[in-house]
DNA sequence: ATGAGTGCAAAGTATTTGCACGTAC
DNA sequence: GTACGTGCAAATACTTTGCACTCAT
């Protein structure tokens, strides 16, 4: 991986003195943790998977915490919304992109689309909206759900 | 409003016997209700609206159990998804459309952009993804909220 | 030293489900 | 008449919170 995590926890340290918050090991951790997870995740799988490094812990309700901060520090986005599932993406060191989301399978395929960006931004121009996020989500069947079903 | 109801009822009536499920009143009056509501909804909000109109009652339990099947059938969407809200609209006799939602005061502005559907078609198409409904959320602050905050 | 952070268990939300009764067919 | 639908209350799933203890500053 390309991303600096050093640098990025550094940023991070800033962040949580800007707002009077205490620079913990749990939270410098969960960065890192997040990293080597590499991939998106959910809560519940992060926790686990966490469980799985007897090294370090953190609890369920450190993470939910810390995922907001991350989510304001802007390193953790929420990318999917499926019934009641929430699925969060490390976006470091990545352009922005959006999801295809197999219905079939719940594969996520990223995808970056400079156009749609851009024609989003004039939306929000004639509408004098200034964004701050957004996500689009297409739901749909994947190729290879589709082969099996011809199949 | 410019809708058909009765037509979309007979649809759903339709739909319903192909299902092999049968045409209750509840599901039937469910349709009228969410048309006369007239605006994005979220569960409890209709419930609440419901009980105000003496004449007929819906369970929140129907009203979910319903909801799925009007997905289903298509004539309502789940169009924003924001921390444990679900927002949804009843789409007949709307252009499919997406949404900037305010974040200051939750206003929801609907619009269209035909070029947006287009580039998702085509970036569908490169992934060999057949597209079945998608949602784009947009999130910032509205104009209002905008001069609020100059002022 | 002091107040913020953490982990746990309990409380909140939103949504789903089991079951007894009612209704469509 | 039978099976599916409905309403209720209980269960579930996800997330947040109160509190006592711990740790960063």
């Amino acid at each position: 991986m390309s991303v600096d995590l050093k640098e990025i926890k550094n940023e991070f340290k800033k962040f949580l003195k800007r707002k009077n918050m205490k620079v913990t090991q749990s939270r410098l951790d969960l960065i890192d943790l997040i990293a080597d997870y590499g991939k998106h995740f959910e809560v519940e799988e992060l926790v686990n998977w966490i469980a799985t490094r007897t090294d370090r812990g953190v609890s369920r309700s450190t993470i939910y915490r810390t995922i907001k901060l991350l989510q304001e520090f802007g390193v953790i986005k929420e990318v999917i919304k499926l019934s009641n599932r929430t699925i969060y993406e490390f976006v470091v060191g990545k352009a922005h992109h959006d999801h295809l989301v197999c219905v079939e399978c719940g594969n996520i395929i990223e995808f970056v689309n400079e156009d749609i960006e851009k024609l989003q931004d004039e939306v929000c121009e004639q509408y004098e909206f200034q964004p701050i996020h957004h996500r689009l989500e297409i739901f749909g069947i994947c190729s290879e759900c589709r082969e099996k079903k011809v199949t």
